[in-house]
DNA sequence: GCGGGCATTGTAAACGTTTACAGTCAAATT
DNA sequence: AATTTGACTGTAAACGTTTACAATGCCCGC
C-alpha cells in the first residue's frame, strides 16, 4: 500500500543535479537558473515528490505543529473554540493536535511529558482550573510545560502561571442578568450552578450572589457536578422538589446552556408554562440556543473569536517573544423568549 | 522561554556511557546491565530528559500520527466520531490531526499533499460526496492518497476506493421511519432532505420514497442546501407556504437532527401543536435530541461505535495488512413523543 | 591455559532534509 | 590579459535518534 516515497536524492539524481539544489527549486531560493529550476521542477512532477515534513522538523527544530489542551471537544463550546484556532493555525500552514484533559482528570506529568515529547511548537489551553488547592496542581504542571513551549490560555488567569490569556468576565455576565431579571420584577432567583470549584464556576456564582444581594434580592442555588443536559434536568428537578412551592423561584439562571437544554425539557415535563410561569436563563450562546423552546435569552461568549485570537497570538510568539497580557472580553446579554422579555413572535404563514 | 532540551548524547556523556545504551535503556532492552540501568535512569529523571519524537520518527518512519478528515468538528456528528477516535489513538500511543475538509469545498490535490508531506500513519475519512460525477473527484484524491497510507472511510463505499468502510445503512433507517409513520396512521408524509446529491444524501432518499410507494403514501419533499437549524426552519417554512393547508401532511422526516431543531422550532412558531398537528422524525440522535419539545423521534447512529471501530482497524493496518471490507450497521429508531407514539410523561413533582 | 559462549557496551551508519561554505565558470572590468 | 564579480552549483555537516554489527571482557568446560 504504502509505497515507498521518493526521497530528495532520488530526484536530485534524476535531474542530474544535487540535492542542495533540489532543496533550493523547493523553496525557490533565487539563486537557481531557470534551466535547472524548470529541469527538477519536471522531476518533482513527475514524481509527485513531496519533501518528508518530519526531516525538515528535525533540522529546523520545528515541527508547525501546535497543540491545543481541552477537556472535550464534544462539548460544542470548546469545539468552537477548536474550530476557530484550528483554522487560524492552517491558515498558516500550522496543523493542530488535540489533547484531551478529561473532566475532572488528574493532569500529570506524564501527560505535559507527551506535549514534550512531540516537540510541539506552543500550546493553547482552555479549561476549568481549580484555584490554589488544586490537587491536580494544573498550575505547576503548566509551568513545567511552559519551560518547553509557548503558552495561551483561554480561561481566567492561572495563578503563578505568567502568558498570555483571553476571557470572558462572567462575573459581570452574571451580574447583568441579575440585573435584567431584577428589572423584570423577579424577586426570587436560583442559580443551577456546578459543584465544582473551578475558577470560572467560582466567577459566575460571585456575579450572581453579590448582585443578588445588591439589589436586595432571594438567592437560591442548586449546585450539580456534571454539565450535562441529564444533570440540569436533575437538578432544577431536586430543586423544586426540596423548596416549598409557595417560596418556588419565578426566575432560573443556568450556568450554561447544555444545562439549561435539560432544564427546559424537565420545567416542560412537568407541565409548568415558560416563561410565565418561570423564567429561564442560560449562559454561552450555543448553535442551539436560539432555537430551544422558547428560545433562551443566554449570555453570548464569543468562542469563535477567543480561539482565533489566542492561536493568533501563539503563531506570532514563534518571531518575536510576546510579554504575557490579559485581555478580558465583556459577555454580551442575548435577549430571547425564555426570560419573558421578548414576546415571541411567531412568523406568519401566508 | 523553550530551553534547549538536553539530547540523548548530554545524557550519555554525563552517564558516562555511549547514546546506545541510553537508548536501550529508554526503551527497556533487556541487554543492560542492572547496574548501567539505574545510573542512566539517574540523570535521564535528573533532567528530564524526553527523547524527540521527531528524530525517532525520521528514523522509524513513523510520525505515530493519524490523520482524521471531516467536513467540521463543530457539527455534532462529526465530534462525536472524531472524539472516539482520538480516545482510541490516544490510548495506543497515537495522536490525531484534525484536517477540515469545509463543506462543499473543493477537495484538491494540495490538500492530500499536506497529509503526504506529513508522513501520517494513516487516514480515517468521514463526509458526504458526490458519486461519478463529483467535480472535486473526491474517489481520484482519495485514490492518490492510498498511495501512501492506507485509509479507512466512515460513509457508504466510495465507488473506485478500495478500503475498509464502515456506515450504518440509513437507506434501511429511512423505511423504519417510514414504516413506522405509516402505522401510527400517517397518509402524507413529506421529508425535509438536502439539495447535495451526496451518496448518503440519496440512500435516505431512496428509502423514503421507495419505501412510501410501497405503502402507497403521499410523498413531499423539501431540499435545502445546508444542514444547520437555521435551513430546517426555512425549508419548513418554505413547504408550508408551498402547499395548500388542506394538503399539509400530517408528519415530517428531516434529514438530520440538526435541521430538526429548526424545523420544531418554526412549527412551534406557526402555532402548531407538536406531535397533534404534526409529528416529526430526525436523524442521527444527536445529544439535544431528547431534551426538544417534545423530545425528537429519530435514528441512532452509533457515531462514536463507528470512530472507535475505524481508528482500531487504521491502527491495526500497521501491524497486518487488513483486506479491505465494507461493514454495515443498522440504524436504531429511537421513538420519542415528537412522532405521537409515545405520550409524553411528565416526571411527577412530589 | 585456551577456545567458545554469553552478557554487556560501543561504533558508526542511517533516516531525509537544510544550509554554510567553498568551488566553478563565464562575463565584465581594469 | 589578468582580475574581479556574480550567478550558480556542489560538498559536507548537522539535526537527534535507533540499530546492525563489532568489540570487549568474563566465565566456563576442557
Amino acid at each position: 500500500m504504502a509505497s515507498a516515497s521518493k526521497t530528495i536524492l532520488d530526484i536530485a539524481q534524476e535531474a542530474g543535479v544535487s540535492a542542495a539544489t533540489v532543496s533550493r527549486v523547493l523553496s525557490d531560493h533565487p539563486n537557481v537558473s531557470k534551466k535547472t529550476h524548470a529541469q527538477v521542477r519536471a522531476v518533482i512532477e513527475k514524481y509527485n515528490y513531496k519533501p518528508n515534513s518530519i526531516a525538515r522538523g528535525l533540522l529546523q527544530k520545528s515541527s508547525r505543529t501546535m497543540g491545543v489542551i481541552l477537556p472535550s471537544i464534544t462539548h460544542p463550546y470548546y469545539a468552537a473554540i477548536f474550530s476557530a484556532a484550528q483554522d487560524e493555525a492552517n491558515r498558516n500552514d500550522y496543523v493542530v493536535q488535540i489533547y484531551r484533559l478529561a473532566y475532572n482528570a488528574k493532569i500529570t506529568d506524564e501527560f505535559v511529558d507527551k506535549l514534550i515529547e512531540r516537540r510541539l511548537d506552543g500550546v493553547l489551553f482552555s479549561g476549568g482550573f481549580v484555584e490554589a488547592t488544586d490537587p491536580n496542581n494544573l498550575p505547576a504542571v503548566l509551568m513545567r510545560l511552559q519551560r518547553y513551549m509557548p503558552i495561551v490560555t483561554i480561561c481566567p488567569p492561572i495563578p503563578g502561571l505568567s502568558c498570555i490569556n483571553i476571557y470572558t468576565d462572567l462575573e459581570l455576565g452574571l451580574r447583568k442578568v441579575v440585573r435584567h431579571l431584577g428589572a423584570l420584577g423577579h424577586r426570587r432567583i436560583a442559580f443551577i450552578g456546578a459543584t465544582d470549584e473551578t475558577r470560572s464556576v467560582g466567577d459566575r456564582e460571585r456575579g450572581f450572589f453579590d448582585e443578588m444581594q445588591k439589589l436586595g434580592l432571594d438567592a437560591i442555588t442548586q449546585p450539580e457536578n456534571i454539565h450535562t443536559p441529564q444533570m440540569g434536568a436533575m437538578a432544577v428537578l431536586r430543586l423544586l422538589q426540596r423548596v416549598e412551592r409557595r417560596e418556588w423561584p419565578t426566575a432560573l439562571i443556568v450556568i450554561n446552556d447544555l444545562m439549561a437544554l435539560g432544564v427546559l425539557r424537565q420545567l416542560h415535563a412537568m407541565g409548568l408554562r415558560l416563561p410565565d410561569d418561570m423564567a429561564v436563563v442560560g449562559c454561552d450562546n450555543q448553535f442551539f440556543s436560539a432555537f430551544t423552546e422558547p428560545p433562551l435569552t443566554t449570555l453570548e461568549v464569543d468562542t469563535e473569536g477567543h480561539g482565533r485570537s489566542a492561536m493568533q497570538l501563539l503563531l506570532r510568539t514563534k518571531d518575536a517573544e510576546t510579554p504575557p497580557f490579559t485581555q478580558v472580553r465583556e459577555p454580551v446579554l442575548i435577549v430571547r423568549a425564555s426570560c419573558g422579555a421578548d414576546k415571541p413572535r411567531p412568523q406568519k404563514q401566508s
